[in-house]
Parts: structure tokens; sequence; C-alpha cells
DNA sequence: ACTTGCCCTGGTGTGCACTTCATGGTTTAT
DNA sequence: ATAAACCATGAAGTGCACACCAGGGCAAGT
């Protein structure tokens, strides 16, 4: 399969299929007797891995340390499969984080409301708008 | 408050808290007759909310959207309020698609050891480890 | 033979989110 | 009164992850 189709079908551009192969996010691509690129099954695996990864935010750094152990020839097998598990980690970590996040958006829209409430009621001021907008359990010492 | 504390206090440097101001991703602190800074303990909370935010994936640029509206005379509180529900739907969506990455990557993990038994009791030849290594349900005709 | 439409490489450019730098002003300690 | 440790601004620099471009090669159709 050629660039552009894979690009088609993967929805990544053609610059960047060629970026992650020269610095090695995904390993050197089959070419044809042109230097062409004829990217296998295998290869599409790796951009989807790859794609899904930097989604989640991973560096390109991380896949590359990925990548490159996945290539590297001899018994790396613990190595790579602890990379694997340490990428799902960092993945769980994530959503811990994120779910923090969404909390603290939650909470921001309850006290938003009530702020609201409170405004059209009448009984709100530039005196006291500040003290109905504060952050949840900001804690400094919780650190 | 001062900069250096303040920015003890929410691990950012002391530049970002300088560049989040000046762009507009929280409002204007309050300063000293030399000019200084004085973080109140609501400027501590939109840079705590910023960081939450920044830390999910949004963009300075949502973020300074949000904090004009926050500021600007006026009744902008629905579309204050809707700013906020946006953000909230985008966290969801990022929250679904880390799932389906962390599928993947479990998937992976699954087959890896799967790939490493087959390796170990002698079955693995370079011929079947590609086929052995397949993305799950890569399915470019759902899309 | 020549236009069209792919492909290649190497180098440069871009946008974002900071970070660093040069220069200088203000309180606090010695 | 001089050094240390804060603070300020504006401008320029940095790193990441690509995106764009110039110059050129191959293969098929008209």
């Amino acid at each position: 399969m050629n660039s552009k189709k894979v690009a088609e079908i993967l929805d990544v551009s053609v610059d960047t299929l060629r970026y992650y192969e020269r610095v090695g996010v995904i390993p050197p691509v089959t070419r044809d007797k042109n230097g062409y690129r004829n990217y296998q099954n295998n290869d599409l695996n790796w951009i989807f891995l790859a794609k899904s990864l930097r989604n989640a935010g991973m560096s390109v750094e991380s896949m590359i340390e990925f990548a490159t152990l996945a290539q590297s020839s001899g018994d790396v097998s613990a190595a790579q499969k602890e990379v694997l598990h340490e990428q799902l980690a960092q993945l769980d970590q994530k959503f811990a984080e994120l779910e923090k996040t969404r909390n603290l958006l939650e909470y921001k829209i309850e006290t938003y409301d009530d702020h609201l409430a409170k405004f059209k009621a009448g009984e709100m001021t530039a005196d006291n708008a500040d003290k109905l907008w504060q952050m949840p359990k900001f804690n400094p010492s919780a650190k």
C-alpha cells in the first residue's frame, strides 16, 4: 500500500508518516525497486498504535524508545514488555488526573449555577462574588 | 502573596505566571505600589484551574476565551456557562478516547504474553511473528 | 513527447507554550 | 553603601511535532 492510501485510511498526513519513520517512531517501511514505500499490514498496526498513543498524550520520544526496543535483536522481550506496562501505568495516571479535573469542572459548574441564582435573586454584589467563586478543596498542604 | 511563593505552592514557574497573565489566561493580578504582583486567593484559584485544564489538554486559547468572558461586564453568564459545559464535554470525549487507547495497550500486552509463550515453546519463527502481533480490531471500513 | 500524478530526499518554516535574557528598580541584611 | 534577593518589562530564544517546499525521478495515459 502506498503512502497516500495509508494516509487516507489512518487519517494522518503523508509528511507525518515520513516523519515517524525518519525519527524511529515506527520501524523502516519496505520499499519497492524505485525506493517507494510499500506499507504492509504490520506497518499499519505500528502507525495506528503510534497515533493512539500520541493522542493519549505520549511523547514521540517515549514511542521511539519502545519502537527501538521492539526492533533490537536479542532477548529484549522483558524490557519491551516493561515498556508496555509502563505506558499503561502512565495512561492510568492520566485517567486519574483527568478525573480530578473533571470533578473540578463539575464543581465549577455547580457553584456557577449557585452564583447565577443568587445573582438573579439580587443577592450578588461585587463584595461577595469572589467568595462564591472559590476553588474546591484547593489545599496547598495536601501536596 | 508574591510570585515566588505562588510558583512554589502551585508548582509552576514564575515565568509561566507572568505569561498566563499577559496573554489573558488569568485576569490581571493586583499590584502593590511598586508594581509588584500581589496574588489573592482568587488568583490562586484561577491559576489552579488553568493548570488543571492545561494538564487535561485544553489549549491556552480556549482558556483565554473563558477568562475573557468571565471578566467582561454585562450579562454574559449564559455564554460563560456554556463554555464550562463545552469544556466538560471535551473532557468526556477525551476520557472515551483514552479508554480506547487503554484497551489497545491491554490487548497489546495480552498478545505479547501469548507471543512470548509461543516463542519460549519454540513455536515462534520469523515467519509467524508478524501474524501474532496484530492490531486489535483495526478496521478501516469502520471509520 | 508531454502532461498528470504519484513518489523521493533534504532543508526550511510554523504554531504553540512557554523560557531565557538583558536591563533595571526596590526593600533587607551586613 | 554595597551586596543579596526579590521584583518588573520587552524582546528574543527554545523544543516539540509536525507542515511545507524545491528539485527531481518513475509510470501511465493521450
